[in-house]
DNA sequence: CGCACCGGGTTCTGCCATCTGC
DNA sequence: GCAGATGGCAGAACCCGGTGCG
């Protein structure tokens, strides 16, 4: 059973580094096809760093110095902080050393959140005690603080923390859910309760005017199935919704049921990446020879194929399409898109290899877990 | 038992803009 | 006018297994 465990947790680790890859590797990727324009904006960054050194406190650069922090970064990220007379650094070194915190992770996240070193020991052990009411221990608040600083630190006001800890329990959250939210999504607890309070009710609202009997539930669903939306403007998911409805021409509640349903994912994507994705979903399709309501269809049914960038749904649909698998099976089951290209490519290699005729039993052998598409093939070989 | 259907788990920070209070 | 507090945005998939039915 460990055994099994620690697979299990390796593999994860593997799929979070992966996923940290395609998310994060992209940006730099970008950033070095304009390196001219980052360049210049990265040394008049610099300079201004140099500038706001000059005008800080000697003994604050000094100490931090000594702490390993990345002074330049921290001066050019939170400037006023390093003008204070009065700084907490080693309060808070000391504190976060007796939560179990290394000096490497001190250091990074002084580095990245300068404003940490202004709070006082006091507020630090008040905050870490209502974060330890929803946390099992140290090491979790302490992976989080590593992964974001800025989560933990940039609100001073405990209060709010408490208020929204009270206001989300009264919604029927429980603590497993409270746990999940600040593991995954701890920023939100930084929002003021207001705009907690008037997401809550925005999805109220969404669902009485869908005709929905039970906003409460509604909003409950929507939340627990995608907490990224706490973190989203109000106004990105009105737009993302009304442009939803008004390309699949929905019912009320069939939207509803949409919305808390397949939909609840994309509905924090930047409304206009969700367009444009949605015209190259349209070109693509047209260009293969479908209709309209064909693509409105596969929108319905598998909304996340606005998530995928154009490229990769491309190279998905033409190695699908290279073997003699039709657009028609395509559509019927979209699913088969939700796999990367390299396991699609896997897949169909192994199902050549048998000789799977895709014609006569379909594709839905691709929509399985990797066990069970390798136990399926095992059997196709015998 | 095998299959199709379905839903759920994971992932999400770092930076800039704007407001607020002293 | 300044620093702190808060809001908002860009970024851009993949995988697993429970369950009900024939």
């Amino acid at each position: 059973m460990a055994v099994v465990h620690g697979v299990r947790a390796l593999l994860s680790l593997h799929r979070s580094a992966l996923f940290q890859r395609s998310f994060r590797l992209i940006p730099v990727q970008l950033t070095s096809t304009c390196l001219p324009t980052r360049l210049c904006s990265a040394t008049t960054k610099s300079k201004k760093a140099n500038l706001e050194q000059k005008k800080a406190n000697k003994s604050i650069l000094d100490n931090l110095h000594l702490m390993g922090v990345d002074v330049e970064m921290a001066c050019q990220r939170q400037p006023g902080v390093f003008r204070k007379n009065f700084t907490n650094e080693q309060g808070l070194a000391q504190f976060l050393q007796s939560k179990g915190a290394t000096s490497e992770e001190i250091a990074s996240i002084i580095s990245r959140f300068p404003r940490a070193i202004t709070r006082s020991t006091e507020h630090l052990e008040e905050r870490w005690e209502l974060w330890r009411k929803i946390l099992n221990n140290d090491s979790e608040i302490v992976s989080v603080l590593e992964r974001s600083p800025e989560a933990f630190f940039r609100s001073s006001d405990n209060k709010n923390f408490e208020n929204i800890i009270t206001f989300l329990t009264s919604l029927g959250f429980t603590t497993k859910d409270l746990e999940r939210l600040l593991l995954r999504s701890p920023r939100i607890f930084s929002c003021s309760l207001a705009l907690i309070r008037q997401k809550v009710k925005f999805l109220n609202d969404i669902c009485v005017e869908l005709g929905g009997t039970n906003p409460e539930q509604f909003t409950k669903t929507v939340l627990s199935r995608n907490a990224f939306i706490f973190s989203d403007s109000i106004k990105r998911i009105r737009m993302n919704i009304d442009f939803l409805r008004t390309y699949l021409k929905l019912g009320n509640s069939e939207m509803l049921s949409f919305i808390q349903g397949s939909a609840t994912r994309i509905l924090v994507l930047s409304t206009e990446y969700m367009q444009k994705n949605l015209n190259s979903v349209e070109q693509m399709m047209v260009s293969l020879g479908c209709q309209k309501a064909d693509i409105q269809k596969l929108i319905h049914t598998y909304p996340v194929v606005l998530y995928i960038r154009p490229e990769t749904l491309s190279s998905k649909l033409e190695c699908l399409l290279k073997v003699g698998i039709t657009l028609e099976q395509i559509l019927e089951t979209p699913k088969v898109l939700d796999y990367s290209t390299q396991t699609i490519l896997g897949r169909l290699e192994l199902l050549q290899e048998v000789g799977y005729n895709f014609r006569v039993n379909g594709i839905s052998v691709l929509d399985n877990s990797q066990k069970r598409f390798l136990a399926k093939i095992k059997k196709i070989k015998v």
